[in-house]
RNA sequence: GGUGUCGUGGUCCAGUUGGUAGGACGCCGGUCUGUCUAACCGGAAGGCGCGGGUUCGAGUCCCGCCGGCACCGCCA
């Protein structure tokens, strides 16, 4: 049906004889000639249609936006140059083109940089665009190199179900109601965890998976509620084994995908001190600034807000100096508040040293005090490193709501000043905590999943001091954003149910949902760890573009619905009957 | 669940202190042998997301709802 691509038209066919397939991406019409720009996934060719060419020129002359095309031609140079477009020197002088089915009716032309909602609703059009084309075109680029690099390696990719059981931890489960067992249902896979920890007890040694997870949860720029990972776990690994190896593929990966050169070998930071310095426990290091610790200046000042946290273990004063910030507006200054509020901030506080020397304060007279001649703000500035000009952000609380707040601050006034540079900054975050208390449920909950080996070998040296234990878990961070995610795993019974225990998961709870695992865990289990990437992201740092959607054919609305295929719908009563399910009538307005 | 923001011809947007809708692109018709999302001339096309309310009068003000996007909660 064709001979070549439009897009790869070049020196070595001219003079020769193509067949082309594609879709009008332009027409002009000067009347006694007419160019049609022909586009497939490779690129566009200019098609001239000649008036000598009866037959050719009426077809062409009613060339329509996206209409579908066979184009038989010669190749030729043209007379002047389109610079723009690859084909540029070239074009091909039809003898025929063929309507192979024309466009009507778009909902929108493809130049026309429609809203989110048009996009998705027609996908398929979106999709055409040489921006999607090249985003996806990266992505299965992404998929290529890792898979190349793992097989290479003698990983081994092994399916695991998508049809299983639903787990109590983590995030909401999507479920699938069971036919033949009524009342009862299968769980969608968050990931293939337990599957995989279950292959390496099976001998696999080396597994790795391109696996679609699915997480019931609220949506974000960069997350869908059915993504991609690249799953992989190894027998017999200490934390090191596991993040040597993939060090080493994203950096292959990343250069032959994107021509990207990371840092060889990444830096390497504790959970502790990347919250300190960056108040993030996935800090954007494109960002020079750190958070600064200014207890010490305000121990003994009457001013409770600061002076409170400043005396307390679990409290913390941090500072954020903004180089040049004394130019800050009052409005900007308050929009900052309201950003740091938004993160759980109670106040935030400003000090501007000004360009000639003047402080000047939202807390000004809470800080002039003298303490052995030497006033609170001046030691402020010296432990800020302030220049004149600067201004820095106070923030004084519970340790970990001051880092996360002043962090989010640190990433909003970058962003605002152009302080994040052009550049790759990848790392390690290391030493997470095993268990964060969860307010609302009264009890720990694991940060990473509840199958993450501590730092201590011994069951009861965990129970001890459960808020202070410190997991075997890892995160690779590139530019603020966690790409991928792992763990040594707890490989003796024991531990593992004394996990559980630390969870609140009781002993007959443990074994209904995961009995298989723990009998498992008696029968030889090896030594084990692995990580999971998130392929998506991957994909968007290496494409560029802000949203996951950008980068999955046909993703869903922040309200998880798709606007093509209009899913979810009703069921009809039958197929609900089948499954032995009954629909509540909704509550509210519109139910 | 919450906050913010947007919703106006097919598409993207503008619509001042409330006075009865406007531009660009596209579309339709016409002119034109070298353009680059050709150019030029002419034309058609919406009652402003939906539902209430205030008012003599509402894209413009108020209330509720729906939808897109961003964020907080949530995402082991």
């Amino acid at each position: 049906m064709r001979s070549h691509y439009c897009g790869l038209i070049g020196q070595a066919e001219v003079g020769q004889r193509v067949t082309l397939c594609g879709w009008a991406d332009a027409r002009r019409d000067h009347g006694g000639v007419v160019f049609v720009d022909l586009r497939d996934h490779e690129g566009i060719v200019q098609i001239v249609a000649d008036p000598d060419n009866d037959q050719v020129f009426k077809v062409a002359s009613k060339v329509g936006y996206e209409d579908c095309l066979r184009v038989i031609g010669t190749v030729r140079v043209r007379s002047n140059i389109n610079e723009k477009i690859p084909t540029g020197h070239y074009e091909v002088v039809a003898e025929s083109i063929e309507l192979l089915n024309a466009a009507r009716d778009l909902p929108f032309a493809l130049h026309e940089n429609p809203n989110e909602e048009m996009r998705l609703k027609y996908r398929y059009l979106d999709l055409r665009r040489p921006e999607m084309q090249k985003l996806m075109r990266t992505r299965i680029k992404l998929v290529q190199a890792l898979r190349r690099w793992l097989d290479a390696r003698g990983f081994q990719d092994i399916e695991t179900p998508i049809l299983t059981k639903a787990t109590p931890e983590g995030a909401r489960d999507y479920l699938v109601p069971s036919r033949v067992h009524a009342g009862q249902f299968y769980a969608l896979p968050q990931s293939p965890q337990l599957f995989k920890q279950l292959l390496m007890i099976a001998g696999f040694d080396r597994y790795y998976q391109i696996a679609r997870c699915f997480r019931d949860e609220d949506l974000r720029a960069d997350r869908q509620p059915e993504f991609t990972q690249l799953d992989m776990e190894f027998a017999f690994v200490e934390e090191r084994d596991v993040q040597d190896t993939v060090e080493a593929m994203i950096r292959e990966v990343f250069r032959e995908v994107g021509g990207i050169e990371l840092a060889d070998p990444f830096p390497r930071m504790t959970w502790h001190e990347a919250m300190r310095c960056y108040g993030s426990d996935k800090p954007d290091l494109r960002i020079e600034s750190e958070l600064v610790d200014v207890a010490d200046a305000v121990k003994h000042i009457e001013f409770k807000v600061f002076s409170d946290p400043a005396n307390d273990p679990d409290g913390r004063v941090a500072a954020l100096r903004v180089p040049g910030g004394a130019d800050l507006s009052r409005k900007q200054l308050d929009g900052y508040a309201a950003h740091a509020a938004k993160f759980g901030a109670k106040g935030l506080v400003w000090l501007k040293y000004g360009h000639d020397g003047m402080i000047t304060s939202s807390a000004l007279k809470h800080l002039s005090g003298d303490e052995g001649g030497e006033s609170v703000a001046s030691r402020l500035i010296v432990a800020a490193q302030m220049a004149q000009g600067d201004l820095i952000f106070i923030g004084a609380g519970k340790w970990t709501t001051v880092s996360t707040f002043m962090g989010a601050l640190r990433l909003k006034v970058a962003q605002d000043r152009g302080l994040v540079s052009q550049s790759w900054k990848p790392l390690w975050v290391t030493d997470f905590p095993m268990f964060e208390y969860d307010e609302t449920e009264q009890r720990y909950v694991a940060l990473h999943h509840p199958f993450t080996a501590p730092k201590v070998d011994d069951a009861e040296a965990l129970g001890a001091d459960p808020a202070h234990a410190v997991s075997r878990g890892y995160d690779m961070v590139l530019n603020g954003a966690e790409i991928g995610g792992g763990s040594i795993r707890i490989h003796r019974p024991e531990m593992q149910s004394a996990v559980f225990r630390l969870l609140g998961i009781g002993e007959a709870e443990a074994r209904a949902k995961f009995g298989f695992l723990l009998d498992a865990l008696k029968m030889g289990a090896p030594p084990h760890g692995g990580i999971a990437f998130g392929i998506d992201r991957l994909a968007m740092l290496i494409g560029g573009t802000e949203a996951i959607r950008d980068v999955i054919a046909f993703p869903k609305t922040t309200s998880a619905q798709d606007l093509m295929t209009d899913a979810p719908s009703p069921i009809d009563a039958r197929q609900l009957a089948e499954l032995h399910v009954q629909v509540m009538q909704r509550t509210g307005p519109g139910g």
